[in-house]
Formats: structure tokens, C-alpha cells, sequence
RNA sequence: GGAGAGAUGGCCGAGUAGGUCGAAGGCGCUCGCCUGCUAAGCGAGUAUACUGGGAAACCGGUAUCCAGGGUUCGAAUCCCUGUCUCUCCGCCA
């Protein structure tokens, strides 16, 4: 959510930088209902403040009988005081849902462009694998390694289920602990294990509603969501929070399934773990002073990087366009990982920061000192990595001619020291 | 699922025949004084949001005692609904 008053007091530089999103408009409407907002407020507070001091006169007067006038007056006043209160917040109401559908504002070294042909390659790591033979896709592998089940995931749920055996299956568990591993004794995060449902304050505090609900797998009786990132419940860890300033920065890492309904998206990936209802991520999350958050999103997007890299798989980190941003996101990188049964880099990480934007949302602060009022922390996340596209990058990076598989060696270990998956 | 208890300021904790309660008291914290030894004492201060004025320091208004409604001239205090926490019973990984 943006600022009420920075928007008020920049409302066209907001508007044109809003713009670079791709939107026809986005502020319209805006400066009427802030005004009669205010207008509404100064109206039913200069009546509450007569109100209250009759009131008490009231209160101090012993004989009632003196004061049976002013008791009718104030009467009058009070439904007033309830006309204009109503008005407010129906006001407020259309004011609030207003802002809660507001974009964030693209950070200045956001590349401008409409859509990701528009994306900016930073840099890339490692050479694209050219085999030797003819590469397979991760689908056929898995299949005829007997470790990916795509049938019996289609039976036992649907479409974009999977059913991941053996070798697969641990093979995906090796690279969660792996990931949570890293994060944790490298690179300072404290693990966490959080919900995987949440309710509708957590979804809007990240920006997922009201917007996105059509995206988001939703229980029926509970008013609950399944979370569709870890992001969600561990930016709300600290949802409403006054944090210290000596607890700056914190750093969480979180393993959970992830549910998305990828509405929008058939006919998409359909074969394959590519995109899936439901997917395993490691995701880290930073809660960041404002000064820190450019360096933040440099060192996290490191982060994810150092697990491709340990995994020696090729890579390249692109910085979003405005027009290919997320809603809450003020600057993304996302990492794409090469795959050469299908020829072509696929996103594997998006590193995002989003200033204050779910903070404000969510009112995530801090006190600069101990007497400071209260600000925004920054908040950042990315995925480090999605796992079962990481699996699928080693299945497509590690296949041999015959079939098999090798296991990079950072996994052995994870992996009671198999060095290769092959036909049973 | 059944029965009961409770939700007050950073924390603890008063406050139920409605008014003088933004809220006693204690702790913590900040500043000052005193004192000279790792302490105690004394004084002052110590919530958040919105809003008006001011260049600013700051000053004023409104709201907030879990949340949302209601009664009333007036509610932390009364009524209704919801949420959460705790205890007991049942069930259960």
C-alpha cells in the first residue's frame, strides 16, 4: 500500500511512474474521495468535540432538571454526529479498497519496459550444458527412472499433481535440507516452519488480496487460504509489530509447499514439474532498515544464487521491467536456470524488494531510537530455490546417455551417499 | 465436539450500582539531581493512528481499555455478535 499523503502530495509523479507498470490509470478518483474524507472528519470531530464537553458539563451538574435542554441538544447532535460517522466510513471503505488495489511504485533502477522481452540480462554463471546426445525433458526422464509419477498424481488429485517416488522423492528432500542447511548455517537465516493456511489478514498484509483471490486456493468453512509462498507467512511473522532497531535486520528461511491455482495458465507447462498446483519452495525472507534495502536485495539475490551454483548449475539473472513486476514489488531479479531438454533458460528464483509497501500494509515498523516515532521497515524475499524445479534442472544438467542421473555432490551426503539414479 | 474463565498502556496489574478514566499502582525505559563505588534515593517524562495550525520545536481536536455492532446527553464499565487465550471433559496424529 502506498502512502495517503505522499500520494496526495505527488499525485502526478506517482501517477506517471505508476504508469510504467503498463496501466491505462491508476490514481483516478483518488483526490475527490481524500477530500470529502477529510471534509466528513473535520465535520463529525468538531461536533464529538462540543459533544463531549456538554457531556460533561452534564456529568458534573447534580440537578438533572437544569440540564434537560442541553441532554436534548446533544441528542440532536449525536445523530448528527451518527449520519456523519456512517458517511465516513463508507468513505473510508471506498478509500481503503481503492489503495489496497494501488501497485507499488517501480524503484528507480527498475529498467522501464511493458513486458519480460523487456527484462535486462545482469549476468550469467556457468555455460549452457550442450550434450552429447540427444537431451531429454525431466518429464520422460523421471518417468523411465521410475521416480516422477504423473499419472497416478493425476489419479489420486488432478492435473498438476505429481506423485514423486524413491529416489525422486528423497531427492527432493535432500535439496530442501540442502537449501534450509545453507541458508541457515551460511548465510545467517533463522530457519522457521510456518503455516501452511492463513487467514485474510495475512493475504492482504503481502499484497495477495484483495486483487489476486482467483489465484489463491481457498477452504470453504474457516475463511483460510492455502498459502501460495512461504513470503506470506513469514512476512506476517511480524505483522502490527513495533520491532527494535538493534533487531535489524532479520533474516528468515522457510521451507513449505506451495499452492497456486495458476488460473489463467492451461495449456501452460502442462507436462512436466514445471508449473505445478502444488510445489516445494525454500524461500528467504528480510526485514531490513529503509537504508539497507538496495544492498539487501543484492546480498539475498546472492544467497539464491550460491545454491545453483553449489549445485553447478547454469544460470543467468535477469532485473524485471516495470511492466513484468509483481503487484507488492518495487524491483525483482529473478533467476533463470538452464534446461537443456527443453533448450532454454526457466525461471528457478524471483528476489524481490518491495520498500515499504507491505510493511505499510501489514504495519511492520520500527524506532530509529528509542524516543523516534515509529517507521516502515523494508521488506525483501526471494525463492532460494523452488525445489522441484530445481530437481528438474539436475535431472535435465545430470542426465547421462544411458538415462541415469548423476547426483551433484553437494547432495551425496543428503542422499545416503548415492551417486546416481538409474533404471531400476 | 461439550462445560467454564478471561482478553486493559512496553510488561505486570487496579478499575464492574455508566460521568471527575487515556485510564490508579508497580516494573521497565529516558532525562536531570544526588551520591562515589558495580546499589539506593529524589524529580520529571514515557502509547498509537488520523486530523487542524506552524518553517520547525511544538500546540489543538478526534479515536483507540481484543474486534464489530447496540443502549445513553455520556461506556473500559451495560447489551448482542465474532475472534483469540486458558482450564476441565470427550476425541485424536
Amino acid at each position: 500500500m502506498l502512502d495517503m499523503k505522499y500520494i496526495r502530495e505527488n499525485l502526478d509523479e506517482t501517477e506517471r511512474s505508476l504508469r510504467t507498470r503498463g496501466g491505462e490509470s491508476y490514481l483516478g478518483g483518488f483526490r475527490d474521495l481524500d477530500e470529502r474524507r477529510r471534509t466528513l472528519l473535520k465535520e463529525g470531530e468538531t461536533l464529538k468535540a462540543l459533544r463531549n464537553t456538554v457531556s460533561d458539563e452534564i456529568g458534573r451538574t447534580k440537578d438533572k432538571s437544569l440540564v434537560q435542554d442541553k441532554i436534548v441538544e446533544m441528542r440532536e447532535v449525536s445523530q448528527k454526529i451518527k449520519g456523519l460517522d456512517e458517511e465516513l466510513n463508507q468513505v473510508d471503505d471506498q478509500l481503503n479498497s481503492f489503495l489496497l488495489t494501488v501497485p507499488n511504485i517501480p524503484h528507480a533502477t527498475t529498467p522501464v519496459g511493458i513486458s519480460e522481452n523487456d527484462n535486462v540480462l545482469v549476468r550469467s554463471w556457468g555455460e549452457p550444458v550442450t550434450l552429447p546426445f540427444k537431451a531429454m525433458a525431466h518429464w520422460d526422464l523421471g518417468e523411465d527412472l521410475g521416480i516422477l509419477d504423473f499419472e497416478r498424481g493425476a489419479k489420486i488429485t488432478g492435473a498438476r499433481f505429481t506423485l514423486y517416488r524413491g529416489a525422486g522423492a528423497r531427492l527432493e528432500r535432500a535439496l530442501i535440507n540442502f537449501m534450509l542447511d545453507l541458508h541457515g548455517d551460511a548465510h545467517g537465516y533463522q530457519e522457521v516452519l510456518p503455516p501452511f493456511m492463513v487467514n485474510r489478514d495475512s493475504m492482504q498484509g503481502t499484497g495477495q488480496l484483495p486483487k489476486f483471490e482467483d489465484d489463491l486456493f481457498k477452504l470453504v468453512d474457516p475463511d483460510f487460504f492455502m498459502i501460495p509462498t512461504a513470503e506470506v507467512p513469514v512476512t506476517n511473522i511480524h505483522r502490527g509489530e513495533i520491532l527494535k532497531k538493534s533487531d535489524l535486520p532479520i533474516s528468515y528461511c522457510a521451507y513449505t509447499p506451495c499452492f497456486r491455482r495458476e488460473a489463467g495458465s492451461y495449456g501452460k507447462d502442462t507436462r512436466g514439474l514445471i508449473r505445478q498446483h502444488q510445489f516445494n519452495k525454500v524461500e528467504l525472507v528480510k526485514f531490513v532498515h529503509p537504508s539497507e534495502s538496495d544492498a539487501a536485495l543484492e546480498t539475498l539475490t546472492g544467497h539464491a544464487e550460491k545454491i545453483l551454483q553449489l549445485l553447478k548449475l547454469p544460470y543467468r539473472v535477469m532485473a524485471l521491467c516495470s511492466g513484468d513486476i509483481g503487484f507488492s514489488a518495487a524491483k525483482t531479479y529473478d533467476l533463470e536456470v538452464w534446461l537443456p531438454g527443453q533448450s532454454c533458460y526457466r525461471e528457478i528464483s524471483s528476489c524481490s524488494t518491495f520498500g515499504d509497501f507491505q510493511a505499510r500494509r501489514a504495519s511492520i515498523r520500527f524506532r530509529e531510537d528509542e524516543k523516534a516515532k515509529p517507521e516502515f521497515v523494508h521488506t525483501l524475499n526471494g525463492s532460494g530455490l523452488a525445489v522441484g524445479r530445481t530437481l528438474v534442472a539436475i535431472l535435465e544438467n545430470y542426465q547421462q546417455e544411458d538415462g541415469s542421473v548423476l547426483i551433484p555432490e553437494v547432495l551425496r551426503p543428503y542422499m545416503g551417499g548415492m551417486e546416481r539414479i538409474s533404471r531400476l
